[in-house]
DNA sequence: AGTATTTGACCATC
DNA sequence: GATGGTCAAATACT
């Protein structure tokens, strides 16, 4: 499955290039979404140069030979790409069995692989979908952050106290422009698709996470003159997050929606809770086991 | 009733 | 003391 994994993050790759190279012969496009978009053809890169080197295809391959290969097993594109040293997931584990860390801090957090994505939205589509990277997420905190417009919103892992997944991220709207969304992620999931769809009743019908992940991945149109299939994103799945004005950032799961179809999509994507249009960029790190220590800075590209 | 979200409080770090 | 991250009780939702 790993390998049809590869083709449809390099077509995604193609397609955001194919944007980027109309939004390059357009004056008006804006420099952001462009860099949003070379940001994405950078991703679908790196988690195909990932399947391929450290998965090698190998749909058996686990976290823990991630583990092993720490920081050795992503190819460096370009000088966009940072990658850095840094603990195993089992320190990560231990720490979570540890009943006497009962709080983590984020100094503590420091240690855990870290990246960041940021998601420019101009959709129609609900917010819910929106910053969807495939896997399931449940808010545990919000807080407004010092010299911030947006409060900062803090995920973790559904799965944490299943299967003791760390993955946590944090969810920011940008203050210059609300409709982008800074995403980082801290730590990778342990939990697998697998596990996770026997580990909840309600996901039991989903015997199969790439049964249902959409192979083809159409680009809705939008006011920036992509090219575009149509307006649907060939998703047969949907999770729902939604943006309000009182909460900024709202995510919805529930066992029925769940169950009509779990937030096993292959992309991110957001709205504001102002303004209502179709995406135009799509990435995740669905099914992507990062080498730990991998970091992605996408900041260079908003200097 | 079970699950997810909200929000004030707590804790670690700087 | 200020700040960011997390906890957990209260609340909302389905």
């Amino acid at each position: 499955m790993d390998q049809r994994r590869v083709a449809t993050e390099l077509t995604q790759g193609k397609e955001f290039a194919m944007q980027l190279k109309i939004h390059l012969d357009n004056a008006s496009s804006s420099k952001e979404l462009q860099h949003v978009l070379i940001n994405n053809i950078l991703v679908s890169y790196e988690k195909s140069l990932y399947l391929l080197t450290t998965r090698g295809l190998n749909p058996n391959a686990s976290n823990n030979e991630s583990c092993s290969q720490a920081g050795t097993s992503i190819t460096r594109i370009g000088s966009q790409v940072s990658f850095s040293e840094s603990p195993c997931n089992e320190q990560v584990n231990r720490e979570f069995k540890d009943p006497n860390h009962k709080r983590s801090s984020a100094k503590r957090k420091s240690n855990m692989e870290k990246w960041k994505n940021q998601v420019h939205v101009k959709g129609d589509m609900g917010v819910e979908e929106a910053l969807d990277d495939g896997y399931d997420w449940r808010k545990y905190g919000q807080k407004d952050i010092l010299g911030a417009k947006h409060p900062r919103g803090y995920y973790r892992c559904t799965y944490r106290q299943l299967q003791g997944c760390l993955a946590t991220k944090q969810v920011q709207k940008l203050d210059k422009d609300p409709s982008i969304f800074d995403i980082t992620y801290l730590g990778s999931h342990t939990c697998n698709p697998e596990s996770r769809s026997a580990s909840t009743p309600q996901n039991q019908s989903f015997q199969s996470f790439e049964a249902i992940r959409p192979t083809s991945f159409h680009f809705p149109s939008s006011s920036n003159n992509l090219p575009m299939h149509d307006n649907t994103f060939d998703r047969g799945v949907t999770s729902r997050s939604t943006f309000s004005p009182e909460s900024e950032l709202r995510v919805e799961k529930n066992p029925r929606t769940v169950n009509s179809g779990p937030a096993l999509i292959d992309h991110v994507s957001a709205e504001t809770s102002t303004r209502s249009h179709t995406v135009d960029v799509g990435f995740s790190f669905d099914e992507l086991e990062f080498a730990n220590g991998f970091n992605f800075d996408h900041s260079i590209f908003y200097n």
